[in-house]
DNA sequence: GTTCGTGCAAACGGTTTGCAACAAT
DNA sequence: ATTGTTGCAAACCGTTTGCACGAAC
């Protein structure tokens, strides 16, 4: 179990009731949910905070390194609490996104690509989840 | 050079005037160009095309299979109008995306994936363009 | 009392849609 | 006549911003 409060205070953020709120509904869902879904979860507790309050929150949260905003859907951004190096897969039929571990993938350590400087790289994989 | 007219006709796409000019801006654009750019070029050549028949074009070719549509940047779509496989890379310092030929990365063939079934995968790389 | 955090509403950028006019079959 | 194509404007969705109030330091 996380606790959000630590998780905050260990990178510099004021843990006010809002963005405990958020980092709760952000860091414990695996399912890359949208701003728009992380506002849906915090308002079940708190209907009084505000969708304004929970963009900036996600946005706070993306520059001090708490979470990730990836752009894997179209539209809408998605956030993803895992930090660790991983591949996506968005599933066809849902538009769902997985988590791939990266040990899953046997790939180079390194990509050398003549004319570029490579900081990162992960496979964003097409397929359906079977049932 | 490649024939714009022949290629929407081909695919079953009644080769009209606005339709032909976004083709050609669209399909020897390899820069990943998003649809607002598309109508820019198209603009310059026919100003009468309107944004909305330009958006509804690009769709009209994605869906017939002319070009494809990814969610690399945020916020717009990018069209590509290469359809051999092939990996990303999208450049840090300018957000510009570069296509990386499917050769220049030694992967596996297929991948398997307990609980999914793949059916395609690509790279996306994050680097810097060597000046 | 100055800074930080919040809610509200308005603005914003990219995209889609409804509709009326027109062209092609 | 029916269908397909277009332009315009309005609507739309996800997101950002300006502002005023209140809480924390």
């Amino acid at each position: 179990m996380l606790n959000a409060c630590l998780s905050l205070k260990r990178r510099g953020i004021r843990p006010t009731l809002p963005r405990l709120a958020v980092a709760k509904a952000a860091l414990s869902n695996f399912t890359h949910p949208s701003a728009d879904g992380i506002w849906a979860l915090v308002r079940k507790k708190y209907p009084a905070v505000s969708r304004a309050t929970v963009y900036n929150t996600l946005e706070l949260f993306v520059r001090k390194g708490l979470i990730q905003r990836k752009a894997l859907k179209g539209g809408s951004a998605a956030y993803d609490p895992v930090l660790e190096r991983h591949h996506h897969l968005v599933d066809e039929r849902t538009g769902r996104i997985y988590d791939i571990p990266w040990a899953a993938v046997r790939l180079p350590a390194r990509l050398r690509l003549p004319g570029f400087e490579v900081e990162d790289f992960h496979l964003v994989i097409k397929g359906k989840k079977r049932k």
